[in-house]
DNA sequence: CCCGCATCTGACAACGTTGTCCAGGCTCTA
DNA sequence: TAGAGCCTGGACAACGTTGTCAGATGCGGG
């Protein structure tokens, strides 16, 4: 995490106090209040320099009913005059809800969560919500500390991308009315919405098109079991080979490694040795990106078979074969069933499991080599 | 957009009336009311419980002095037993400062601004800020209308990728205090702080790396001139080309193609015809791409600079040689500088250019071939 | 000419929090 | 033991908005 030298520390939970004397710097408190939005104008302004009261630029700015055409001309002339803008934030404390959703993410810049992000976004805003990210980085804790920040914000919604295992501090926040729907990974001890690609369906299917091509060892090489979706799809890998009666041997196995470096030496080691395999099932979009390295470079054909599109994967030679996941619906699908839980609907919470799709290009068709 | 034809719609204007009579649904509104926030508890409700005073309360919930510590147990013991979390909406609305930035971007899904919005994103978490971002999806309204509503959120400062060419809107903004720094393209008749990459230096680069290869004839395929960007990648390529005393020909030149479709069918033109192109100048990544596509079924070598990285760029055959620009040292030298602006140091505005890089993989220096 | 009604307007409280300020109780010293 | 000074705790106003309700205004009809 970056370090913050600067004074601009807005949720600071100190108060500013003298070192010497312990006394609250009033003079200092004081000049920021001054400071507050740099004054900006306020209704009680607009109202003043119109001669109306208070309430009637209130109903000029809500378009309301019940104002003279002659009455709001002059309102809107002290609206243009003063630059006034209404505050949100007042209005979100009067009337109880923020218009704001959050979405707690492992990693925006990941290309699989852009997609996502914004199927969010567009849901978000064709119900005039705006939308609050953040990255969880995979840390249990920064998930906990992003969503009670949201919540504590008052997000009417929340979606999240669980990175932990323990959702149990959501139970009262949900009991208080914040919308949950978790996304990608099922929420651990508590019940609620989620939305799944079916992992364990794609990956059993994407192993069971490589032994339809004649493998029978075949190297698979995931994230942390930990992770739902990564031990999802190592259950389909094990599901596939059992299904053909391959005994799966420990050294055609990765879990768990996810820095580049030790994804290669993984794919690597199982590429080499008395009996290599002669096909390799990548568990995500980064580790299919590093297998495709590794394998351009070991100079013999290894059949592959990666979990998750990535982009330009059509214009590689040969085009790489994937079980492509539909992140733009997932978001989609959760951000819809968020809006319907906020529209009062109350529905039990459920479990929905998008399907995904075999896209053959070439690598995961290759026969066996040796 | 998406329509909306649920009941959730906290932002609209009406308020609830009855067809008939006219008359406000008062039993409907109050009904909502008590729901406000599914009846959390307030610092008041801690209060009550544990049997002090409402700033007491106050004072444990922000670690502030003056609490002894058998008050400051009680007190903890309620906010447990209740379940009470603090409401930040209305600590900012006393406060004035709502610990947010709004970020926004012309697509969040485009692989370009999802590191970008990250790094943003990490900055603002470092000072304790949260971030709303929001699309624009290239259209110039729509990025009036998001950076307005997060004015009247009141975050405390912007980023903002321009999609229109005319911010004079944000002046009142500005004047009353919201921090706003513009990235990857400048602001539209208004002084502010920019940060931009090098387009015009990185465009000359990689087409004057193309004639140094013996190019002569070389193509180049962008985006609308009105976008900043745009005009400058082909101000750079117009002047390597002059530079080098290589008079442009008309034919060598799309601009403001940008779907696929369109574009595929701009490179199969310059590629055929009596006098084809040796070598193309991708005036960005969307562009690359499909260029990459045609070059690949044209059957003979093109060589082929692109602006910006992709990912996979060094495994295709040849590699893409590009123009490099750093997405994540945009956006965190965007929202560091937009902090020193909340710090309060008043700055001038001022226009940040960072360098690109050009990044060679084979596609670039391959000879011209007819 | 006045009353009743409809329409328009504004005073006021409330949302949940924090800053200010004062009261009361305690300790310490003269 | 009284007074000064410190520490703790709480009453109250304010932030900017919206909901309520009552008052003002105007108009038409009796």
């Amino acid at each position: 995490m970056l370090d913050a030298t600067s004074s601009y520390n807005p949720m600071d939970l100190r108060i500013p106090v003298d070192d010497r004397t312990g006394q609250h710097i009033v003079a200092e408190t004081a000049r920021r209040s001054e400071n507050r939005y740099g004054n900006r104008p306020t209704m009680k302004d607009v109202a003043a320099r119109a001669g109306v009261g208070l309430k009637t630029v209130s109903r000029v700015v809500n378009s309301e009913p019940g104002v003279t055409p002659d009455t709001e001309r002059r309102v809107q002339e002290a609206i243009e005059a003063l630059g006034f803008r209404r505050n949100d934030s007042a209005r979100v404390l009067r009337k109880g809800r923020t218009a704001s959703i959050g979405l707690v993410l492992e990693d925006l810049a990941d290309p699989f969560y852009g997609p996502l992000s914004r199927a969010v976004e567009e849901v978000a805003r064709a119900h005039g919500a705006l939308l609050i990210n953040g990255s969880s980085a995979e840390d249990p804790d920064r998930e906990q500390e992003l969503v009670l920040a949201l919540c504590a914000r008052r997000v009417d919604g929340l979606v999240v991308i669980p990175a932990g295992d323990d959702h149990r501090y959501l139970e009262p926040e949900m009991k208080a009315g914040v919308a949950t729907v978790f996304v990608d990974r099922p929420a651990g001890r508590i019940d609620a919405d989620v939305v799944l690609s079916d992992s364990f369906g794609g990956a059993r299917d994407g192993v069971a098109h490589l032994i339809a091509h004649g493998h029978r060892r075949i190297g698979f090489i995931g994230d942390m079991p930990r992770i739902h979706t990564a031990a999802e799809r190592l259950r389909g890998y094990r599901a596939a080979m059992e299904d053909a009666g391959i005994p799966v041997e420990d050294a055609w196995m990765s879990l768990g490694v996810t820095d580049p470096q030790r994804v290669r030496k993984a794919a690597e080691d199982m590429l080499s040795g008395p009996s290599p395999v002669t096909a390799v099932f990548a568990g995500n979009n980064r580790v299919t990106v590093t297998v495709v390295r590794v394998i351009a470079e070991c100079g013999r054909p290894v059949a592959l078979v990666g979990f998750d599109d990535i982009e330009l994967a059509d214009l590689l030679e040969p085009g790489v074969t994937v079980v492509a996941q539909d992140a733009a619906a997932l978001g989609r699908t959760a951000a819809e069933r968020l809006f319907r839980q906020l529209d009062g609907n109350l529905i039990a919470p459920e479990r929905i499991e998008l399907p995904t799709r075999l896209i053959t290009r070439g690598s995961g068709e290759l026969p066996p080599s040796s």
